[in-house]
DNA sequence: CTATTTTATCGTAATATTGCAATATAAGAA
DNA sequence: TTCTTATATTGCAATATTACGATAAAATAG
């Protein structure tokens, strides 16, 4: 069906995998990296920096954005995308707790 | 298209991606929060835990046994499966890198 | 051997994603 | 105003994902 049940799941679940999955495509990922790696974030050449035509970038911008995971701000005729701090930090937070859990535990049979 | 072209980007973002693109559904999110909780990991319970029919869950866990997410060992009839400990490592540290990257900018705009 | 149990695979329908050309929009420059 | 520049949206084709019923496979129990 290709549609998942989201009232199934908690939505500390939902939260975190819709971010996740924002994360999940190489683009999407080169974009944070290279956004983190520009020195000011007025970032007009996102495009030029990745191997896909504009309108495609535009849409992954957008998937970031809607996740969360980058902010836009408009900056006369360009736009202005940056990471966002929170959503990183969750997510930092969020695997922090994972492995220090998963390092608690005793009986790891693999 | 729907198809990554795989070869314009590093295998370093290829590869971070594919495991976030796995746990970028709220079931197998669900999943490995279950199998951390688990006291053992036999877990021919799993499909009881979720929401889903039993081949898609059967699905799910080999999409995260794919990007290397989980592991699974033959335990007789049952199956054990596991969190890759060295996964979620390598997602924490990445996760933590980030951060301190982001927090040492001091440009920020948005 | 024949159940039974557990998990995987097949087949399929519904929907989502990816990528791009064409076009639209928005804002400043001339 | 018109031109240019930067980004977004639309429309579409190719492919991927999600979910599940039916069935297969693999191991043990009787």
């Amino acid at each position: 069906m290709g549609v998942t049940k989201t009232e199934r799941y908690k939505p500390q679940q939902l939260e975190l995998s819709s971010m996740l999955k924002a994360l999940g495509h190489p683009a999407r990922v080169a974009i944070v990296e290279y956004l983190l790696k520009a020195d000011d974030c007025i970032c007009g050449d996102i495009v030029n920096e990745l191997p896909l035509a504009q309108p495609t970038v535009s849409q992954h911008l957008r998937e970031l954005k809607t996740a969360g995971i980058i902010r836009g701000n408009i900056e006369g005729t360009a736009i202005c995308y940056c990471i966002n701090k929170d959503a990183i930090d969750a997510l930092n937070e969020y695997f922090r707790v994972l492995t220090a859990q998963i390092h608690k535990k005793t009986t790891n049979c693999c």
